[in-house]
DNA sequence: TGTTACTATGTTTGCGCAAACATACTATGG
DNA sequence: CCATAGTATGTTTGCGCAAACATAGTAACA
């Protein structure tokens, strides 16, 4: 009839409340402001003032609060602040992976612009599963956080909704492809996955391959595939094989990928990649192989990412500007830009690097 | 004579404070667990245990609040609960960069761990500095988190101090060579550099060359240096040369530092690099110029990053368990762990993947 | 049938802080 | 010399929740 959940128990302690001492004596009470400001000789929030650097103080004040605060180990307690005052000078963040350099450079980039502005990230993982990110976000507001930050644009419809309705900034990022809930920083899939189908006829090839990973759930590399492939048919060229695995991108998938179609009957002129993992594995195949690039086969990927810099030959590829997104959607969200009145989307510009391998 | 700050402006509530109809209206008073408790007919306490599953809840009961909960758009507010209990249900991580592969890993595992337990990490980079950790872990603290996750066991004094008479659980991580505040989790990186240098003693080499990156900085790699370079030199075997720079690793500067030292004089017969990053950056140096490997220069990494398994030649390297450590660390601080009454070091293994470049 | 143990709820209270609103003191200018 | 603006502090109050402590109903058993 009913659920039975575990009672918590009840605590040990021996007598009610005691003051002792301030440090060094185990259990002993975490001294609070008024503590401080006894030690200080000045009113509680007065304590609170020099703690957040606000209103009008004296240095005098200032430094006996400095001291009594250093001599009784206060921490400051952000719970009761974030509960008493408005504001939690948290963010939420949910990122669909960290393996992937792509998100933890977008992570370094959010950390960065949250820590200029003494704001703490809080952070989740999705996994590319919109269950879980919808779970993940809606815990995350327990935090009451100054602004939520999302991969992507799509989500589930309680999380839209949710959020739509919630007041706090909300940061989609990564994606410009749909209608964000707030305002979104980042760019066209679609227009990337184009201008490389358009960079590669021009460079005159026709027979092209598609090599991808998690398709089911990276929508934004989906997005790039669907433009690329129709774009190269409306050309007349076509796309004669592809690989699309449920593995997670890395280089060793996309090494195994181009071996299995360099293998195949239907030879491509030139493999396009979901990314850059993926293209480097294929270069790497070739290379271990003795396959001359681009002349037996012609290679791009996708991002633009640093490493590629140190390979033999430098893969063709879109540069994606994912450090300044991460930055950008952290300034919107922690309140150090405003909302543009005008657009929902902030485009970010991303770029073909003509390589050595196409 | 004394500090001026801005003043807070005022707040512009037109009515004070009246409770307005639920959902979809603007300006709505955020709804509390009171006005859930009222509109499923039971009391706050009811509510709140519904939300926490804690104690004993009929069905009826739950899933009228849950009804309830749903239909006012409440959210449970963690702020006010972590204030009036005991747990905060946050753990504080303090990493140097996440630019390297080795801490994404490292987080990946720590926000798993943190995710099944349903608490929730907050985040700082400390970029390699003692300073900024310092800052950041103390700022962490006040969230009350169940426990703090740093990285190394070198720390500001005041860090430790302060840390050491906390009571939360205190987990180092990446490091075991020194006395840790509460538990590390790690290995022995003096240990690593001496195996690296004994298994290349062994394979007959006895010249030697070392290439590293923020040495001032990457405390970690240091010790594997002095360790590496010591062992060398008991068995009579040298450092012909070395190039330690104060850029961030990147396979950009392994190749740079690579090319300089088999251009220089003193030409080695193995290089070991202070990670993978560096030594695929010497690897691809080698594949452009057609230097044979290891014949006329041989490799070592370290790390075991996974996308050395996609590199023309594996990589000798030492594998270390990144996902594991945070993975550890994080069960122990959210207390899935107890913390051991004999050790407080938790050391894992690490082991030499000999590959094909030496 | 009364006693006990369990199950399911309610009531009171205070966590630690910052907003809002005093208050008091100091310079400045007419 | 007083009004005024600016500067520097203090007092009261309540944020929303969960611990602690009731209380009341129900089942189990002698």
């Amino acid at each position: 009839m009913s659920s039975h959940v575990k009672k918590s128990m009840s605590n040990n302690s021996k007598t009610p409340k005691k003051i002792t001492s301030p440090l060094g004596s185990k259990d002993k009470r975490i001294p609070t402001m008024t503590d401080v400001a006894k030690l200080a000789g000045v009113s509680q929030m007065t304590v609170s003032r020099v703690m957040r650097k606000s209103g009008y103080l004296s240095d005098d004040i200032v430094s006996r609060v400095h001291d009594a605060s250093e001599q009784l180990g206060y921490v400051h307690n952000r719970l009761a602040g974030g509960l008493a005052g408005a504001d939690s000078s948290l963010i939420g963040v949910v990122l669909p992976n960290l393996q992937n350099r792509v998100f933890s450079e977008v992570l370094s980039g959010i950390v960065g612009a949250a820590s200029d502005n003494g704001v703490q990230p809080v952070f989740g993982v999705s996994d590319y599963s919109q269950t879980t990110e919808s779970t993940l976000a809606l815990d995350l507001l327990a935090w009451r956080p100054q602004g939520l930050i999302l991969s992507g644009i799509e989500h589930s419809k309680k999380l839209r909704e949710t959020l739509a309705s919630s007041n706090i900034r909300i940061a989609e990022i990564m994606d410009t492809d749909g209608p964000p809930i707030d305002t979104c920083f980042g760019f066209s899939h679609r227009l990337a996955g184009k201008e490389m189908a358009i960079h590669l006829l021009e460079k005159g090839y026709r027979k092209f391959a598609y090599v991808g990973s998690q398709h089911a759930l990276d929508l934004r590399a989906k997005k790039r595939y669907k433009s690329f492939s129709k774009t190269i048919q409306a050309e007349g060229a076509q796309l004669v094989t592809q690989r699309i695995t449920e593995h997670p991108s890395s280089t060793l998938v996309g090494r195994e990928c181009t071996e299995s179609i360099l293998n195949g009957d239907d030879k491509p002129e030139v493999i396009y990649y979901a990314n850059d993992d993926l293209a480097a594995g294929g270069l790497m195949h070739c290379l271990a192989k003795q396959i001359t690039v681009p002349e037996q086969v012609a290679l791009a990927g996708f991002n633009g990412l640093t490493f590629l810099e140190a390979l033999p030959q430098r893969i063709t590829t879109t540069r994606t500007p994912r450090f300044e997104i991460g930055t950008a959607a952290a300034r919107f969200v922690t309140g150090q830009t405003t909302r543009d009145s005008k657009s929902k989307k902030q485009v970010f510009d991303v770029s073909i690097i003509a390589g050595e391998t196409s």
